[in-house]
DNA sequence: AAGAGTTTGTGAATGGGAGAACAAATCACC
DNA sequence: GGTGATTTGTTCTCCCATTCACAAACTCTT
């Protein structure tokens, strides 16, 4: 059983390994991997030793044979059926990204419940009506979903994803959405993040100020030491 | 000092107070509050604690009277000025999004290296040459700013970023970038979040394939016992 | 072949967050 | 004014994740 928090940096690795192999490096230490990849190089370590013991001590880690490891782990050796729902900016943008056909998510579907927009092409894909989910699901055995709708319909398209047999699902909308046991969804939220960046943003103002003021009180004092 | 987690759920809280005041509630439990941000009550509590005692016993919370202490803990009472570098398909989305401007965030310019952009006008703001970039940010006193440009170009970016002042990087680029003490990354990673529920996705499928002999292997068992 | 120098894999210690459980405080009703 | 019901704020315990530190294992040189 491999810790969550490890599995979330699996494919930070994974990337960094492929940037490795492509600059034609074909074996690398634990501290050149963690470099690439923005951790820790005991923590990198650790999370390969929840796979097996794939590196040799006192060389390092073969490259490609590490890749293809951690590839097989998270199951990106594999084709993953994907559709998106909601083909918005965002559902372009997502339609687009060539991130998920590199990493063997295809996407098989667009949906929008708009008929304005079931004329479009997107990305070689045709926009399609909401209403065919269920028959475009079971057809291609679709487990993964994505949603990039308006907040207000993300409830009701994961619940259509649900009863069209999706298990994992992406969630873009703003919103809080419940599905039953056994089906996971991760959340990506742009403005939450923009939040917590100005969250730190806002206390780096007062840190300053409160410095300022500090070096201000320090400076008075020691005038008032002097007289 | 607020917890790192805690920081990550406030602007949750603070989009769920909004749907309850948009409801006209105008009081809430932590349990009615916590179901609506999806967390449990007990943490929800815990985390307001940090921000002082906002509620009344035996009554629950004001929700505008939270929600504004929430706003203003995380900063969103300000305004806070956003430059967007990298205006493809994910940039345009960004640009457009509404969630942005109604939480405080402006954005002051859209950058790209690329000159065949420089005519467009995207979300009523034109884009601008790239190496605008430090004028823009000191006339704006842009603290924030928001990478949307391929890998290869994210860190040239970051570094341009820091160079004109930015603290704080929101990077959508599927690359690891570094930058100084003192300056804030948050990453969105969309094809992580996938590969991430291809993982769980994958361990469901192996799951399932092991009950399922474990199944077969009990009937046999059965059969053998009743024979 | 033996020793010096690397580098992995892991046990142990530390830190931080999640959840249960309860005391303190408030309200409603009598 | 007092009693019971309700809900917050907080303490305590447990669990997960991170980091340190080192023994085991390998290569290279002499």
């Amino acid at each position: 059983m491999i810790p969550e928090a490890t599995v979330a940096r699996l494919p930070v690795y994974l990337r960094a390994l492929t940037a490795l192999a492509d600059a034609g490096i074909r074996t690398c230490s634990s501290e050149d991997l963690a470099t690439a990849a923005g951790v820790n190089s005991a923590k990198l370590r650790k999370d390969l030793s929840y796979l097996g013991s794939y590196g040799t001590r006192g060389v390092g880690y073969d490259v490609d044979y590490l890749r293809y490891q951690i590839a097989r782990e998270i199951g990106v050796t594999q084709d993953w059926p994907v559709v998106i729902v909601g083909i918005g900016n965002l559902g372009h943008a997502l339609a687009n990204y060539s991130g998920f056909r590199s990493r063997g998510f295809r996407v098989v579907a667009l949906l929008d419940a708009d008929p304005e927009r079931h004329e479009e092409i997107v990305a070689g894909v045709p926009v399609r009506p909401f209403a065919d989910l269920e028959a475009i699901a079971r057809e291609h055995a679709v487990a993964i979903g994505v949603i990039a709708t308006p907040a207000g319909s993300a409830q009701d398209v994961a619940d259509q994803m649900v009863a069209a047999g999706i298990t994992s699902i992406l969630n873009f909308a703003p919103a809080v959405i419940s599905v039953p046991d056994g089906v996971d969804v991760r959340k990506v939220d742009l403005s939450i993040e923009l939040q917590i960046l100005a969250y730190h943003e806002q206390r780096k103002a007062h840190e300053h100020a409160r410095v300022d003021a500090d070096d201000h009180g320090a400076a008075a004092l020691a005038v008032g030491g002097d007289a």
